[in-house]
DNA sequence: CGTACGATCTGCT
DNA sequence: GCAGATCGTACGA
């Protein structure tokens, strides 16, 4: 069963983050079913977060999308090479988002190697975002898209995950986001 | 119009 | 541990 858009609504990113930590992301691109359990994420709590693009209510043509309404994906080029696959939520209006840094793969194994080149021996298929979104074949045309359609999607499991296992650690690469760095926003599935 | 830079990854040391 | 790749976006002129 798929998330209703309805979950993305609540005005708590960061309780948000961690719930999605345990869930299944799914896409279905190329044709080709792909997905697996979300096991590492960070929250970007909009206007008054430093790291946050649209910090200071900036909008712009990229940002646009963070302030629709939630349960759409926002996908954005870092680097010049990486597609970062992010989670609006909140109302519309308020640029809220999730990043999604990891996954657990558990659908569409072959088609995920294929995409990703070699794969390593451990089964996270990646330490940061950008080999998450080349595994799922996710990329720049994927912005902005309902995450209740039958291209991007995330689904509950039936598996409950304790609290415990989840690690809350400082978010990565944000140096320039001052006192907001030490923000505990990012979370971790303990495998 | 031009320039600087980033929510990263890889490979080499 | 560190440098290099590489390009869309933001912002200033």
């Amino acid at each position: 069963m798929k998330i209703p858009l309805s979950y993305y609504l609540s005005d708590d990113v960061v309780s948000l983050a961690k719930s999605f930590i345990g869930k299944s992301l799914f896409t279905k691109i190329d044709g080709k079913l792909t997905g697996g359990i979300i096991t590492e994420t960070e929250a970007y709590a909009g206007i008054i977060d430093r790291a946050s693009h649209a910090f200071g209510g900036r909008r712009t043509k990229r940002t646009e999308v963070m302030y629709q309404s939630g349960g759409v994906s926002y996908v954005y080029l870092c680097y010049g090479i990486h597609s970062m696959f992010n989670i609006v939520t909140n109302k519309r209006g308020i640029p809220h988002a999730v990043l999604v840094r990891a996954i657990y793969p558990t659908t569409g194994w072959e088609e995920i190697q294929k995409r990703s080149g070699k794969l390593q021996r451990n089964y996270t298929v990646t330490n940061g975002p950008g080999k998450l979104t080349k595994a799922l074949g996710i990329d720049l045309k994927h912005n902005s898209l309902l995450l209740n359609e039958n291209i991007i999607w995330l689904e509950n499991n039936d598996v409950a995950i304790d609290n415990l296992d989840i690690l809350s650690t400082k978010r990565i690469g944000i140096e320039y986001a001052g006192e907001d760095e030490l923000l505990y926003y990012r979370f971790v599935l303990k495998i």
